[in-house]
RNA sequence: CGCGGGAUGGAGCAGUUCGGUAGCUCGUCGGGCUCAUAACCCGAAGGUCGUAGGUUCAAAUCCUACUCCCGCAA
């Protein structure tokens, strides 16, 4: 397995564990990943987590800008197997059909659930309680190739993006692992995928950070936490855009409108919403870092919040 | 050269417009009250006011340059 040609395609630190560990297994002979870009206020130029990677053990790495067009220098390099994970461009077929192993993808859900760009987030967003990875050989399709094998990972109710994000990278690791054998022995599984059971997450826009109190408390919760932490949910009071991070679900009723903040102290600001409330308990004004609430109280007079309405 | 906000004891902030010996809410430490407490009362320690230079009798405050942090837009 030593001598297997993998080329691996991937951009986020969410595979860099997958990449790494197919380094030390199999002979990785090119990584391929987003280019670089400018990123930020300074436009410095950053390199995608994968490409460090792949720097740091001297392996070849192509950026293709379009790899609808740029597919050649792939093919040349006679790749046994492909596996990609979040690479961020559609690989056109002539690839995919390439390999005699074909093209394997890593997905952050279980398919057909959460097909797309954003698995992890909306995976909590919606309000699943568990989610996890499945691996796929690739087809033209977004996500819709037949399925090898999957792993399920359980979502906790305090889990964020962020946890969640740790566990199923976590779980990658092994089952890949444990799936490549098969896949070169021809003794895998191949499932195909029922499309009526599909769900899509497609990459958060900016109007699914925005948090609209007139949904239920729920629905709050399970948006802040699954945009946590990034790119984070906001809501906008006096026309300052303030990013929520961290949120309890209230136990009170009230017959303000949603969107009003009844109560400021240490255990949040209680903010009504569709059924009740919600407590902010970590946030975040523009210029600011996050702080928790109990840092906010010491900066502020809960005169100038109770009363008024977030939009 | 995309727009903007910020840097003040351990934390979050005020003070900067109209220069004149640093303040608030917490935290920490000590003491008290209490069956007890994260509650309350009394007291204490702790700050080169981001860095460097300039103006001035005097700079957190005015001027210049720089560093770092953050929101938006990409």
């Amino acid at each position: 397995m030593k001598d297997l040609k993998v080329i691996f395609m991937g951009t986020p630190e969410f595979c860099v564990p997958i990449l790494d560990t197919l380094i030390k297994n199999y002979n990785v002979i090119a990584v391929v990943t987003q280019p670089d870009k400018e990123v930020g206020r300074k436009k410095q130029i950053v390199y995608s987590p994968i490409k460090n990677k792949a720097l740091e053990y001297g392996i070849k790495i192509l950026q293709p800008i379009k790899i609808k067009e740029e597919y050649q220098e792939i093919i040349d390099l006679k790749p046994d197997i492909i596996i990609t994970c979040a690479y961020g461009q559609i690989i056109p077929e002539i690839i995919l059909n390439n390999p005699k192993y074909g093209c394997i993808n890593v997905h952050a859900s279980l398919l057909p659930k959460l097909r797309g760009g954003a698995p992890i987030h909306k995976a909590i967003i919606n309000g699943y309680d568990k989610t996890g990875i499945t691996i796929m050989y690739m087809d033209k399709g977004m996500d819709t190739g037949d399925m090898i094998s999957k792993q399920e990972v359980k979502i906790e109710d305090n889990d964020t993006a962020e946890t969640l994000h740790d566990k199923l990278q976590e779980a990658s690791v092994p089952l890949l692992l444990n799936t490549l054998p098969d896949i070169i022995n021809g003794t895998n599984k191949r499932e195909k995928q029922d499309n009526n059971e599909a769900t899509y997450a497609y990459n958060v826009s900016r109007e699914e950070e925005h948090v609209d109190f007139n949904k239920t408390s729920k629905e709050i919760y399970n948006q802040i936490r699954g945009l946590n932490s990034w790119p984070g949910a906001y809501s906008v009071l006096d026309d300052i855009n303030i990013k929520l991070w961290l949120s309890k679900i209230g136990n009170n009723k009230y017959n303000e409108k949603p969107g009003t903040i009844v109560s400021l102290d240490k255990n949040g600001m209680e903010v009504v919403t569709k059924d009740g409330s919600i407590l902010i308990t970590e946030l975040q004004v523009p210029g600011k870092k996050k702080m928790n609430i109990k840092d906010f109280i010491n900066g502020n007079k809960k005169e100038d919040y109770i009363g008024k309405n977030f939009i």
